[in-house]
DNA sequence: CCGTATTTGTTCGTATGTATT
DNA sequence: CAATACATACGAACAAATACG
């Protein structure tokens, strides 16, 4: 036997996708047990097939409505200068809309905890027992969950803050320049440099329903995680932002480049 | 129910794995049919256990010898200034060795052809017929597989080479200075900035091969594009590396940041 | 080199649960 | 409430790859 069963039934719907005969518009694919008739295969080989194919991000299935072929236009995420995962919502917005599509930010969620979580406390060079403030956002584009976002500053510079009778990092409302605009704005304090830091991971539990993930875990996340440094090179603020590999691409243009041509198109 | 039977097993053994009580070793995990017993389960509620593990990462079955833990030590690519996917196998070896790691890499395999796929000839601006030379190697870590990597440049530039004697593009042999330094000598052609395009997709069949990833593709890659550029922001050559998600992390620094520390560490 | 045992891969069948329409 | 469609679970059989005597 050349290919298993289920893999030939997949690559034939595979084809049928590409060739636009299948998965056109809303309507689903033919269910399970109409496959199971068509292909002269039992539920579970075609049960097999779909998965292969529901791993490659090709198909997703909604119970009970059925298996829907997935057409995601990527967004095209511009790392050059200091944009990408800063945490400026203005910036992230205006991007966006210079594609014609709409940008919307949650409201944040704030949180005042121990920076127990190992990587934190690392990366933020926090000593043992001390607190950071996180804020946490969900990013939309067009109304489809896009990128979920937290921002974690050491309680110190927020006492700092509120000292000078500045409170906005505690209040839950978006703030559009960034708390790092913010910081140097009323403490003075300046961003001379950050480390990004970007890999890939299988979805946790949370992750996989905001963005509505398949169950399986078979679509990746990038996790990006960017900490900001003072002057002497002290951390300022770490900023841990998660896309969906499916739906984001990355760009970095370092020295002379052409202009990127306006994306969006399918 | 609470959570699935298959579910409750998957985490049972992520435990006793994370303990330490699973797959010390070499030794691969129980056979299913121990499995079966010892959970009480039949043997297909095994297999759903292992497969949810195997989307994720963390084992690695290899028929018929068994089930085995995965444990990676990641490496970390820095994105700073004109490092990362230049091309330069003198660069990507020197990184690699000051962790402590062997970099091996492949001869080249060296093609002509017509850039009929459409993205190369995009990023190169090639108009219709065109050819492209194209060098195609492999490295390794430690012996094991770690990036793909193909350049192509036009072939009018190769020509221009030839015509000054120039022929190690066409030499199945690695430049360790890389093809775009050879270029800067040979005809006065400077790079003057690149475009890094980074995105995440499921492997191809060559790629599953060469990287010995799970035939059921939840691993995915990266696959990274810098397209370099000359005066009048001509493009000059196209360089697309590939690697396995499940090994790599990159890490881009802007402005003043602390030193990394010297990582390879467990 | 050969045959056997072990282990996973594939495929079938069947039954029951659960969520949506 | 019923119908539909997917999710989970069990059992069984044969195939394919490898290890070992």
């Amino acid at each position: 036997m050349a290919d298993p069963k289920y893999r030939q039934i997949a690559d034939d719907l595979r084809r049928k996708i590409d060739a636009g005969e299948l998965g056109v518009g809303e309507k689903p694919l033919p269910s399970e047990k109409e496959l199971e008739a068509s292909y002269g295969a039992s539920r579970n080989t075609i049960r097999d097939a779909i998965k292969w194919l529901t791993t490659r991000g090709i198909v997703q299935t909604r119970p009970p409505q059925g298996t829907f072929v997935v057409r995601i236009d990527p967004f095209i995420i511009a790392m050059d200068r200091t944009n990408g995962f800063g945490g400026e919502s203005a910036a992230y917005a205006s991007e966006v809309e210079a594609i014609n599509r709409k940008a919307t930010v949650s409201k944040p969620r704030i949180e005042i905890q121990q920076a127990s979580e190992a990587h934190v406390a690392n990366e933020l060079k926090i000593e043992g027992e001390a607190t950071v403030l996180s804020r946490h956002q969900q990013r939309y584009i067009d109304g489809l969950p896009w990128s979920l976002q937290t921002t974690f500053y050491p309680m110190t510079l927020v006492q700092s803050l509120l000292q000078k009778g500045a409170t906005r990092l505690l209040d839950a409302e978006d703030i559009p320049e960034g708390g790092v605009q913010y910081l140097q704005e009323h403490l003075g304090i300046k961003q001379l440099g950050f480390r990004d830091e970007l890999r890939v991971r299988p979805p946790d539990t949370n992750e996989t329903e905001f963005f509505d993930l398949p169950e399986d875990g078979s679509i990746a996340i990038f996790e990006t995680r960017r900490t900001g440094f003072e002057e002497d090179k002290r951390p300022l603020r770490l900023t841990v932002t998660i896309f969906p590999v499916d739906r984001n691409q990355f760009v970095f243009d370092v020295g002379e480049v052409p202009d990127r041509p306006k994306s969006g198109a399918a």
